[in-house]
DNA sequence: TATTGTTATACTCTATAACTATA
DNA sequence: TATAGTTATAGAGTATAACAATA
């Protein structure tokens, strides 16, 4: 990435600093840089982290439901527990009553990954929501909450 | 993409309604996928939109600026300019104080393409920002464009 | 028939690094 | 040496459609 590339300059941005797509390309890009950065000695993905919390937070939870939660098509997030699966962070389990379904749950290493990197998203988190204090930064959050139906 | 995926579900989402990172993918998500069904018939993506719209507001942009005020690396660019060039909807001037620049201006097709267009994502910007009345919508934007250093 | 999960395929967006031509 | 732009390559994120196994 060049070096200056998010500073202002002398030009002219027409329409598009009043679009809500194209600020949160922008930020979201961002933010998966910095993500990227922050957490590169964990090498899991920032959709990968979301992934585990959500398993954490709902022990048992299958594939479908998983993909409501999360809000992703089933083919995305067939490859992605197959990967958390074979790094041994995430274990499939069968399901008596559905032997279609498989009940996800986080491996010890799986629980003992997750808190350092929580904290480690935490900076990140905090880094990138800088230029905002905390009045504006918890209404932001709200904001993006009621725009995406939470 | 599954019918129900943006329904709520009585499954706990965890640290994530707290993270801007994970709001802003799914937001951004969103946008992207409803932003490409809204604009089908007209051939050109999200960030290629963006990029039509600098060129109109600064012609004779050169690439490197291009790069600093769209916040993309030269390389991302490049390829992105080279298709809008085939299509016919940009045009590249040779600047004659530096023979390595170009400078990039709308064709009469570009210019003539783009109201229509933008038309277009207004009513799909306003379709996504439903759930917000006036005020919240605007506090949004100020709030990314915070974010953004913009 | 309908659903759970997998797989094959494809597309968008983005970057790093090496390169050419010019400054 | 440094800069403008190109190209080769890679990787994250996402979807549609067809499929196998099971309900």
């Amino acid at each position: 990435m060049d070096a200056e590339r998010f500073r202002q300059e002398p030009i002219d941005l027409g329409p598009l600093p009043g679009l809500l797509g194209h600020l949160l390309r922008r930020a979201h890009t961002r933010m998966l840089l910095d993500f990227t950065e922050s957490t590169a000695e964990f090498g899991i993905t920032s959709g990968e982290f979301a992934l585990l919390c959500l398993v954490e937070a709902n022990p048992g939870i299958t594939l479908g439901q998983l993909a409501t939660a999360a809000a992703l098509d089933k083919s995305t997030l067939s490859p992605a527990m197959q990967r958390l699966t074979e790094r041994g962070l995430v274990e499939r389990h069968a399901v008596p009553s559905d032997r279609r379904a498989q009940a996800l749950r986080l491996s010890a290493e799986g629980m003992a990954l997750l808190p350092p990197f929580k904290a480690r998203v935490g900076e990140h988190e905090d880094r990138i929501a800088q230029p905002l204090d905390a009045a504006e930064r918890e209404a932001l959050l709200c904001l993006l909450r009621k725009l995406n139906g939470l």
